[in-house]
DNA sequence: TTGGATTTGGAATATTTATTCCATCTGCTA
DNA sequence: TAGCAGATGGAATAAATATTCCAAATCCAA
């Protein structure tokens, strides 16, 4: 009669209910149910849609473990628990028509925003992969690729960019330094022949980042810029130039489609290295 | 060769296709076939969700008149009609395997990437409006509107995002302190009473992240959490937990989505707190 | 380590759901 | 009205799917 376990006579019976028991219980479960609950979490929109095998094959774990799974969250089983979502089935087809009402209909302010943001985003990364300039993409790449160390530079706007691409060169194992302007000293002193640079900065361009890459063109290290126009200064101090145009909205500017180039070039980087070295 | 109304050996691929025959066929059709057809027309969104046995009754006829309805659409049965509308629902994630397989045969280069990083944004930023949780959107703006400073806390690959955040804040006028880990000190110091913490955190969730964030609701300072799972460890320090779930490519993840989110949460609290002070 | 409790995987079973088949009905043409 | 083609309903069967149960594995506390 262990009926601390077991009470659970109570379903949750909407969608909110069910995230909060999950929230709830998730720390406390052993190793398959918690793969059964980051699953379901992860994939909470497929449920209504799922078999028992499907969920369990997702989650990696057995379907028994599954039934248990949806018992200790309080259902009779996992028909039960599925007819909570097939009711609350609201499908999501990419429908323009529920997007654009989405972003008329919000009276809303922090949701109708969530969306202009996603649009301004959907159409950044549009305009990047009709952009790219495939012969200066290579030549960025071939230059990182062949670096001793990549030092990688961006201020303000740029610096979760390059705060980024240093994180994803770590994790690549690619020698790469982040230089954040914080000790404001010695940039040159740090670049030696057979480094590279990797510059980014969109306008108003950075006076460091500049002149890091200046420092870098007199002592004959190759410069990569990442920035908004092939007409920034940044560009004339670069050997290769990478430019991406990011659509605003109202007064501010979002990261995706350079993001989205940054982690591309820094994969593109760890695969030649692999691959060479 | 009256072959436009029987061939039917070729079932609608599309639900555009799927319309389009229907429009065709149902003026032909008899009674019961059409009572079908009908009820279909009307409830094509629930078509995912349902068993032969519900859309009989809907429609008032025998499920055996629901099977030949499906048969002749062009498919060979009801499951496999109801294949077309489960797939609609969940575009994207299937076939990762395959991608990823094409990506490493591919001779494509860094271009190719690109295309596939972009496809995962595209898909991230979609799932990114579905799945927007309103209330604790509202919840998260009203807790950083009201706090005195905002301290935006992000580890490895969650730091571009607070960096940018910070960045963001700061444009806005709003206080807010980046902790970034580096000086391995004083947070505690830090928070004081009125104040708010804005954690963001990815598996495997860093645990100065979480550090903090318990901390804070140790000193009654309000959490927001920026995760990815609602069953994130974070969560459960939180007062209002956002949710975004990215697509990864590969190995890797984007941030494009989570971004996204971050400078809508921004924006909306500089603007509210514009609006109240 | 031992003993006890909990967790796990998978095989066996129950249930639901899809599908087929055919006897019967309906409406039409001659 | 007889005869026929197609349509219909429902019962029988097949297939998929959910659920239970228990022996084995694992974990923990003493």
């Amino acid at each position: 009669m262990t009926d601390d376990t077991k009470t659970a006579s109570t379903a949750p019976q909407t969608v909110e209910a069910f995230n909060a028991r999950l929230a709830d219980l998730a720390d406390g479960l052993p190793k398959r149910l918690r793969q059964c609950a980051d699953h379901v979490a992860a994939n909470l929109d497929r449920i209504a849609v799922s078999t028992v095998a499907d969920l369990a094959a997702g989650a990696d774990v057995p379907p028994s473990a599954v039934m248990r799974f949806c018992q200790i969250m309080g259902f009779a089983g996992f028909s039960d628990m599925q007819r909570l979502f097939r009711d609350a089935y609201a499908p999501g087809f990419p429908d323009y028509a529920t997007r654009l009402a989405a972003l008329r209909g919000g009276a809303g302010g922090a949701s109708r925003l969530v969306a202009e943001f996603v649009e301004a985003g959907r159409l950044s990364l549009e305009g990047l992969t009709a952009a790219v300039d495939e012969a200066a993409l290579e030549q960025a790449v071939a230059l990182l690729a062949g670096a001793g160390m990549v030092h990688v530079v961006g201020l303000r706007r740029a610096y979760p960019v390059a705060a980024y691409l240093a994180y994803v060169f770590e994790k690549m194992s690619v020698p790469a330094m982040l230089h954040d302007g914080a000790g404001k000293l010695d940039h040159r002193h740090a670049l030696r022949p057979g480094d590279a640079v990797l510059a980014i900065s969109f306008a108003p361009y950075s006076e460091e980042t500049l002149a890091l890459a200046t420092d870098a063109l007199a002592l004959g290290v190759p410069v990569v810029a990442l920035t908004d126009q092939v007409t920034s200064p940044l560009a004339r101090a670069a050997q290769a130039v990478l430019t991406v145009q990011e659509v605003d909205f109202g007064a501010f500017r979002s990261l995706s489609a350079t993001l989205t180039m940054a982690i591309a070039l820094a994969v593109a980087v760890g695969t030649a290295r692999g691959s060479q070295g």
